[in-house]
DNA sequence: GGTTGAATACTTGTATACTAGTTAAATTGT
DNA sequence: ACAATTTAACTAGTATACAAGTATTCAACC
């Protein structure tokens, strides 16, 4: 049964979504080489859906095609990676303007306040979830503008981000102070006040993007660490002329 | 000669723009269906090729496609445009203010000054062309911000947009309006006005969004009229029960 | 040891064969 | 004449075969 369609999601679906998966875990580090033949073992799939998957993949900015040659995950690009926290806040800023200028208030901004109210502190999150949970904050309030092309966008912006955003909530002081700037925006909102509300947003992502960086960095020297020394293992004994 | 690699673009490449072509040029109309199988023969190509077209194609939101029954080109959304018009005065209006904040002026607003400046009116150059300027005066103005994913989102959406902006300067007093309103943009822009500079910009563009609205939907209108004219002429006589 | 070069194993790009699902026409029963 | 049902043609999804270019290996040579 190698022609597996499970009716609703299809094999090309189903490879994007596990080498996806492989980039974000690290299990495919930046730099790395493969085949589409490789994959379509590994995945037992054949290499027209593992095409797809990889074209979609490379449009998306994960990786590489080198012709004739192999795929490559795209290195992590720091500079590109600081444009698009820019063009996050852009967007965000836009979108809490467009919400002060509507003429009544969005149903979305109060679940929000509801979700985010410091005065509960009871129902909050443990990390793993904080971080869904300032993802859909940050998607929720630009949806809440009414454009969905800028929603699109920036869901995509979001989604290039997580694989490093959500190394942000290891820490219960990065929670406290997420609920804390949270609150803070949500309130500037809901008295009109854009540019406040604009400005504490701007600071909020800056400091999440600025712990977020210092950890990544960590965290690939740990990988690369950990791939190096399972080659090793793998190697008999390393020629040394 | 089936496997024509011109070396440089594939196939893939080829049959990408000649479809994205053929929906620009109205030879196929929004909301037209067509087969894999049916691009492949008139384009000369098996449909692997056809099929990375497509689905960059679609990703990029001009067809989708119909489980197991057809492509589809998507029909002209209007609300879609608005948005994508709007998200573009946001980033448009973003770049502005991050140029004024730039330490020096960016080499690149030099040279847009010396082509819309409206005192050489002899190099100014016929609809067409325009046509081309204009939408290369907005993209360099973002790359001059220096944020290059901002660049790249706006170059997509300039895309998006290029079907409809395209119908723009077929009247000379749009060429005219047009040179006058850039030069005015980016003496705002030296002048370090950011503020005045953004809001001519969004007037500028949503005075041209108004007057493309209108040449767009007359031109559709054509070309239904045209299409359904041609499937007629094909028909021996049409059945009258 | 260091360099060159041909053979070879891999790689992606493309074509084609086959499968499963959809659609619309043809056929049949009433 | 019409409705329901069968069937045949057509569709995209997938697998596989082949072509064309790339990287690597390894032996021959200096």
């Amino acid at each position: 049964m190698t022609t597996a369609s499970k009716r609703k999601t299809s094999m090309a679906d189903r490879v994007y979504e596990a080498l996806k998966d492989d980039i974000f875990e690290f299990r495919l580090l930046p730099g790395d080489k493969f085949s589409e033949g490789d994959v379509g073992t590994r995945l037992d799939a054949s290499r027209t859906p593992v095409r797809e998957a990889l074209y979609r993949l490379q449009r998306e900015g994960y990786v590489e095609v080198l012709f004739r040659s192999g795929w490559r995950v795209k290195p992590l690009d720091f500079e590109q990676i600081e444009d698009l926290y820019d063009l996050r806040i852009t967007l965000e800023k836009a979108a809490i303007h467009k919400i002060c200028e509507l003429p009544e208030e969005p149903s979305a901004i109060r679940t929000l306040v509801a979700i985010w109210n410091p005065d509960h502190p009871s129902e909050r999150a443990v990390g793993s979830t904080v971080r869904a949970l300032d993802e859909s904050f940050h998607c929720d309030l630009v949806a809440a503008a009414g454009n969905r092309e800028m929603a699109r966008i920036h869901r995509e912006i979001s989604d290039r981000l997580r694989i490093i955003r959500r190394l942000d909530f290891t820490r219960n002081d990065r929670v406290d102070a997420t609920y804390k700037e949270h609150a803070q925006i949500l309130d500037a909102i809901r008295r009109g006040d854009a540019q406040t509300a604009a400005d504490d947003l701007a600071r909020h992502i800056r400091i999440s993007q600025k712990a977020v960086k210092e950890i990544t960095m960590e965290r690939i020297r740990e990988a690369a660490q950990r791939h190096r020394q399972a080659e090793n293992a793998t190697e008999g004994s390393p020629d040394q002329a």
